[in-house]
RNA sequence: GGGCGCAUAGCUCAGCUGGUUAGAGCACCUCCCUUACAAGGAGGUGGCCGGGGGUUCGAGUCCCUCUGCGCCCACCA
């Protein structure tokens, strides 16, 4: 008994175009990639997809490493897994609000009370911005990212990512702010979260306090300012600073302690130019001798390294820098003299910009300038999403230990990288030198608007003043709770502020410390037990490799707080796409090349097979032409399938009607490639699965289909047709599974013509299935070399392959001919040759070549 | 300053644990309308495998070093 011999569902004109939406359609409707959570842990294979910003573009990167990830989910489930694949959107956070301004052209002030008929401007303007309360704020953002999620649910559909469209979350959803403030009152508990008052790096922009992890070093062209400090005995001490602006915010000077230049003023005062203001001469080892003149002024705080000195040398504090990045407007207490109240009203409330230029004007004028400024170029630290130099001011903010400040908790997360298998393996390093150089703990609360809120209320004493040890916390049974709206325990609304009262955290929490719990929000932790049990921890999460610092590593350290283990046994990290001219694709291009616009002129296989094509981790650059041969692929798989089954091809149960050598090689050859490409794919690589499927399916389509066309025709009797034809079926089978995960789209459509079911749910081939060919794979090669040389021969003759051949006489050794000779009537076929005769000798395979005359 | 990666045909890249004359596609040249496919097929031109050392019977493949490019990290007065 067989399957069906070819019926009328082969079409006489094949094609890819629209196929796309077609399957998408059935796919949907079938519930093909549906997960099935009566399956157990042992049997499924849990993806921590990432979500995307929807507020960005819809970029080719998307593509690229998105193809990745369903490369892998679909070898994992026609593997057998039962694959988790599910899909958040990461909305909440500044990239949303940034947009919501943009494209609304308003602002939040949140002040302003709820206005329930606000209607957003008709013509936004960037320069007048309208001020709305926060909840109008919050509106629009969850208005904009329903239409951002819509396009990228429809591209994705479209690439045909094999995504359970039933499990998606949102990072601004209940069930993300439920699961994000109950990890964060559960780190409270014990003691792994915090709020500390401390120098902050801080984004005078979005007048926001920014993570370690996100600030970038920007070259800025700037100046160095020699500076002349009176000492006591008259003499004056120079520094060099490129922030002279700082100069009332100076609380030391300090140099190397081996320094000698510098040892006679240890313990001795200066004097600061103009403030007048007595600072000591200090000594710390990260002084550097050799920058500048040796000594440097400390300022609170002008970078990273006066806070540790402000923080070693137990200095003092005095900020001079505002939230907005001026300078503080009222006259500080601790300058006393006429002159230099005076100099300080001339820079207060100036940004730092301009009040520098008044600090050099002011200090050439009365002398305490040496020679010419000396430009330089010095790396500034800017947010990553920010265009000004980060500052430095003391806010109370909350943390979440990292490691940052403990030696052993550090070791231990470096230690869960090395547990954690990266693909490619070199990855593991970019954890292990961020993991390792980290110098605080990870701030996690920013003062923005569209995020999740902290579930933190503080109780206000007698004079509405807030006690910042008394907090009032929320049951993990109320979350999610907008302190800002909902009322603690015990209290009532009109207590809200009030003397006695209480107040709401206004803070909401970083968008990584929402993103860092993405396997616990898509996976149901504590909503649903049942599920979570099913997935935890999960089989991977796939990644860019930019974002190891950020989302990976604080996904580590998320699972390793709460659950004491890796959130995942994999990561495989893409890398980026690229210019033709070598440089990180750009927004600008990206736009230019949308996606969508990518997919209708290739295909969704065609710019799959490119994005695949990319080995893991590699960054690749952007060519259309990989698309374009992608989509050939496509096609070719179409008409060598329509050929096969339009033979009647059918599928053998058993393989003993293979009785052809030829065709009982070529099969062995398929299962060594069948091995080659579950080797890879096992390996994450499924660049290699399928360069070495596409190499065989070249060859099986230009030597073996052209050598075995006659005889499957009957050219030479019913047994001979019989092999061939089920030997083409199987391969047909085989091939077509082994480029599913790659192109989905084709592979399904030809499956269609003659099989049950879908093929992404068929059983990945295997070489066992092939066992019964038991054929040498040496033929194969052997008789396409033969082959090759008779083709030449006629090339070479400027005539027509299917021109006649009078002779051909094959000479070579012995065991070679041998194998030929096992199939020299599919060769004299495909070759036309009358007379096929072999001689042995030595030396490498020749084949001479006696055209018949030409008609 | 430390670390990681890359450097192979004009272009984009394979080349897995070292083993016969270094591969593919694109581009280019020549030819072929052949009944799966002209959105195709056949054949061909093209490479001191970045430079220099070393290990080995044998190196594109391993070691050292240099050069160039990219990225990550670093306390950037």
């Amino acid at each position: 008994m067989t399957t069906p011999a070819h019926d009328s569902r082969v079409p006489e004109k094949p094609t890819i175009d629209g196929i796309e939406d077609r399957w998408a359609q059935v796919w949907e409707s079938e519930g093909t990639y549906r997960f099935d959570r009566s399956k157990t842990r042992e049997q499924v294979y849990s993806i921590d997809t990432p979500p995307p910003t929807v507020s960005g573009s819809l970029h080719v990167g998307h593509v690229f490493s998105y193809t990745h990830t369903d490369c892998i989910a679909r070898y994992q489930r026609m593997r057998g897994r039962e694959v988790f694949y599910p899909m958040g959107w990461d909305d909440n956070g500044l990239p949303t609000e940034r947009r919501v301004q943009n494209y609304f052209g308003v602002r939040c002030d949140p002040s302003l009370p709820f206005d329930p008929a606000f209607e957003v401007p008709t013509k936004p303007d960037e320069k007048k911005q309208v001020p709305i309360s926060r909840r109008n704020f919050v509106e629009l953002c969850e208005r904009l990212t329903v239409e951002d999620e819509k396009a990228f649910e429809e591209l994705w559909r479209r690439l045909g990512l094999s995504i359970d469209w039933s499990h998606t979350y949102q990072t601004i959803d209940a069930r993300a702010q439920r699961a994000s403030q109950r990890a964060f009152l559960r780190n409270l508990a014990r003691g792994e979260a915090y709020q500390s008052e401390a120098p902050t790096l801080w984004d005078v922009t979005f007048r926001t306090a920014v993570a370690q992890a996100e600030l970038e070093d920007r070259e800025r062209e700037g100046k160095y300012f020699r500076i002349g400090f009176p000492a006591a005995d008259g003499s004056r001490v120079f520094i060099e600073t490129t922030r002279p602006e700082l100069l009332a915010a100076c609380v030391a000077l300090v140099a190397h302690p081996d320094d000698e230049r510098y040892q006679p003023l240890f313990g001795s005062t200066v004097r600061t130019p103009l403030f007048d203001v007595e600072i000591p001469v200090v000594a710390h080892r990260l002084a550097d001798p050799e920058k500048g003149s040796g000594i440097a002024m400390i300022c609170t705080f002008g970078d990273t390294t006066d806070v540790t000195w402000w923080r070693e040398l137990n200095l003092p504090t005095r900020p001079i820098i505002g939230w907005d990045g001026r300078i503080l407007p009222e006259t500080p207490e601790w300058l006393t003299t006429d002159t230099g109240r005076e100099t300080y009203a001339a820079i207060a409330g100036a940004t730092s910009f301009s009040a520098k230029e008044r600090m050099v004007e002011a200090l050439g004028a009365a002398g305490y300038v040496e020679g010419d400024p000396k430009p330089t170029v010095q790396a500034v630290k800017f947010y990553e999403k920010g265009d000004k130099p980060l500052e430095i001011v003391t806010t109370r903010q909350w943390y979440i230990r990292n490691g940052g400040r403990e030696t052993d908790l550090r070791e231990q997360l470096v230690a869960r990288g090395s547990q954690l298998s990266w693909h490619p393996p070199y990855m593991e390093a970019r954890y292990r030198s961020w993991v390792e150089g980290l110098n605080g703990d990870w701030l996690i609360s920013r003062q923005r608007f569209f995020g999740v809120p902290f579930p933190v209320w503080y109780r206000l004493d007698e004079h509405g003043m807030p006690s910042y040890d008394d907090l009032l916390l929320p049951t993990e049974e109320q979350l999610p709770v907008d302190p800002s709206s909902d009322v603690p325990a015990g209290f009532d609304e009109s207590q809200r502020g009030a003397p006695g009262g209480f107040v709401g955290d206004p803070d909401v929490m970083d968008t990584w410390a929402t993103s860092s719990l993405s396997p616990q929000i898509a996976g149901g932790w504590e909503d649903d037990e049942d599920l979570w049990n099913r997935l935890w921890p999960f089989d991977l999460r796939p990644q860019a490799h930019e974002i190891i610092r950020t989302w990976l590593f604080s996904s580590v350290v998320r699972a390793h707080l709460e659950d004491d283990v890796l959130p995942w046994s994999n990561a495989s990290i893409s890398g980026w796409i690229l210019d033709p001219d070598r440089k990180k694709m750009s927004k600008s291009k990206g736009n230019v090349v949308t996606p969508m616009g990518l997919l209708d002129e290739h295909g969704a296989d065609g710019v799959r097979y490119w994005a695949a094509a990319g080995r893991p981790g590699t960054d690749t650059a952007f060519d259309i032409g990989q698309m374009k041969i992608g989509r050939r692929l496509a096609i070719k798989i179409l008409n060598a399938s329509k050929f096969v089954l339009g033979l009647g091809a059918a599928l053998p149960t058993d393989l003993d009607v293979v009785t052809d050598p030829l065709d009982r090689a070529m099969l062995a050859s398929l299962a060594s490639v069948v091995d080659d490409a579950t080797a890879a794919f096992d390996d994450y690589n499924y660049a290699r699965a399928l360069e070495v499927a596409e190499q065989f399916f070249w060859s099986f389509c230009d030597d073996h289909v052209e050598l075995v066309k006659d005889r499957a025709y009957g050219g030479r009797g019913p047994e001979g047709a019989a092999s061939a034809k089920a030997a083409l079926a199987l391969a047909l089978s085989v091939q077509l599974r082994l480029f599913a995960p790659v192109l989905p789209f084709v592979t399904e459509e030809v499956w269609g013509w003659w099989q049950q079911g879908s093929v992404h749910r068929a059983p990945w081939p295997s070489a066992a299935e092939l066992a019964g060919a038991t054929g040498d794979p040496a033929v194969v090669a052997d008789v396409a070399t033969a082959l090759s040389a008779i083709r030449k021969a006629k090339s070479d003759a400027k005539v027509s392959m299917r021109a006649d051949v009078e002779a051909a006489v094959v000479t070579g050794d012995p065991d070679a001919l041998g194998r030929i000779e096992e199939a020299g009537s599919d060769l004299a076929a495909a070759g036309r040759v009358a007379h096929l005769t072999f001689v042995p000798a030595g030396g490498p395979l020749r084949v001479e070549v006696t055209l018949a005359d030409q008609a």
